[in-house]
DNA sequence: GTTAGCACTCTCTGCCTCTGACTGCTAACA
DNA sequence: TGTTAGCAGTCAGAGGCAGAGAGTGCTAAC
């Protein structure tokens, strides 16, 4: 279904008119945005037009028009297709930078930054796919029948846990365990593990009870069960009209309540780097959207970032910044000083 | 200012009425709960004298009474200091019997119980006092140039933390730091540390980057700015009419988004063990009012659990499931099932 | 001190009207 | 055929008003 030129620009026009005001917008706000003279009354007849063609709906016959889901994505498939803004975002690069990659503290800032710069709420998952690699899992004893299991991957520390051990088997136990372990499991994925592409031969069997414990709790890595799923600026939900009605509001918290289903909206969104979801369409209840990037450090994917806001959100500003922070976590984007340092003219697409 | 027995009966009952129905409360329905015989009349001169005395108020002069912060303060007042109730909540003894004491999954989950419990949303600070006894601190080798620190204290893996370390220093360095690490905070509680009660020697100095870093870590942990902070249940605020108010509704989320704050007015309550505070009076702000209870494990205390709700609390229930989790957690309480085994007789003050 | 009776107050609801905002339609025009 | 000005029509929202209902305070009697 095609548009006319104009009627695209007179759609584009009132989308974004709407994401600022959340007010129904008149046909003679329309002229007032449209720059060249056209009159109300042919706009009038254009959106009656487009209303007819599903784009846009009219709260009440003397009201102005709001788009339609179908409108917004239009709107966001032209944002995605043009040149991306990058919307610089300070703070992202100075904890990055400081290579302490314990990833939740990484993650809760990125969040709080997204959110920060956004103004919406913002979700990031950590996701546990059976594509990570092992790169050593080791044991320290804490104390007597217990040790902590490290397992350290391609892309940090992921999770540690604590598991019972034998007792009494004698000093060396653990540490024999431990490098047998090791030798087991290192350069692993866990689809890999899952799938059994171990040998285990008789000397390792005495270590048997602690392979079922480690094992066990990667198979509960790679579940998807322990997703680990972190919310930021819930509160700056208030800042848009649509959650001053309580039951919005009401189903608005429940979503990000529910963790794990929100992780689990957050991750199904099939292989895209990023994805835009609008609405009932697409899955989300409550007049909601919900734009999510994937992730990764080092190549390795890590989880997806995204943010969750009303229907009427401001893609272009979501889709920039999100945008940028997966560039930076990939290490794709130059640091702003080295930037300024010499001067060199960055290629962007 | 001692109240007459009447009075106190009639306040009781209006704050336990208003409690269930969060509507003002009629001299009437006093008169329905009273038992003996007795008219509306009095009561509504006894209510009068009650408003006078700052434990009621009218929203308007043609409506029943709601109780003040003093009241409710009162009521609280007399459920601590009778005999304790015991709701026993089915679950928690579950996960700590696991005995997999990775700090924040318990945490999450007695969150989570005691939120499902209350039907009130749930607060956890994992307080970092100076008086955590640190009982072993190991360097784990993560990849060149990176060590994980893992400290070990009495009450388990408090946290862990990736530094870097100087590369090229040869093989044993890091397995000679980690001992000489070891010996040197084990045993030593934050508060030894801060107050630089080691003895630094020659030969330790060549590992004095390590150190540094390492306080560094324990100095952000007895900060307080490390705060863990886990809310649970917060959509189970809706279920409380208060919060159909927008506004208050705001006010909630905004408490519950700003962490550090909340962990701080989680902490600020002083050396009590169950702490109820009430509206503004005590610092809370947007009419709530906040239920927290000290826990420790192996008596090192952990931090503070705790509800969130509006003013007109269910306090007793809140009460209940807090003391017997903070039981549970001092592993005073019976588990069920041994109890119901050898029908022994528990003794409960 | 307690109680019944009664007048009084105030909220809440529904109803009405008025105003303002926009539209759709029509007829004229380029 | 597309565009425009003008105009009548529609509807949400605000404001005002009346009636019902709930619950009180007061008074006088017990």
């Amino acid at each position: 279904m095609d548009l006319t030129a104009r009627k695209r620009k007179i759609l584009g026009l009132l989308v974004e008119r709407y994401i600022k005001t959340a007010e129904p917008v008149s046909s003679g706000e329309i002229k007032a945005l449209y720059g060249e003279d056209i009159s109300s009354a042919t706009i009038r007849s254009e959106l009656a037009s487009l209303e007819e063609l599903g784009y846009l709906v009219q709260p009440h016959v003397s009201a102005g028009r709001i788009p339609t889901e179908v409108a917004y994505k239009l709107y966001v498939e032209n944002i995605l297709a043009g040149e991306k803004k990058e919307i610089r975002v300070a703070g992202v690069r100075d904890y990055l930078d400081k290579k302490i990659v314990e990833i939740e503290d990484v993650v809760r800032n990125t969040a709080r930054v997204i959110s920060d710069a956004t103004n919406y709420t913002s979700v990031i998952v950590i996701k546990n796919t059976d594509d990570i690699r092992i790169r050593e899992v080791k044991l320290v004893e804490v104390d007597a029948g217990r040790a902590l299991v490290v397992i350290i991957t391609d892309s940090g520390v992921i999770k540690d846990n604590i598991i019972e051990i034998p007792v009494n088997m004698g000093s060396g136990y653990v540490s024999a365990a431990n490098e047998v372990v090791n030798d087991l499991f290192a350069d692993k994925t866990l689809r890999d593990i899952r799938a059994g592409v171990m040998n285990i031969d008789e000397e390792m069997m005495q270590y048997h009870d602690i392979f079922d414990k480690i094992i066990n709790l990667l198979e509960a890595y790679a579940s998807g069960r322990h997703d680990k799923v972190f919310v930021e600026g819930t509160s700056k939900m208030f800042a848009h009209p649509e959650f001053s009605e309580i039951d919005n509001a009401r189903d608005f918290i429940r979503l990000l309540d529910e963790k794990e289903k929100l992780g689990e909206l957050m991750t199904n969104d099939g292989d895209i780097e990023l994805s835009v979801r609008i609405g009932k369409p697409d899955g989300i209840e409550g007049n909601c959207s919900m734009v999510t990037a994937r992730y990764s450090i080092g190549g390795a994917e890590i989880g997806k970032a995204g943010v969750i806001g009303p229907e009427r959100m401001d893609y272009d500003k979501v889709v920039s910044v999100l945008h940028y922070i997966q560039k930076v976590f990939n290490g794709e984007a130059d640091p702003d000083d080295k930037e300024k340092k010499n001067g060199e003219i960055r290629k962007r697409k």
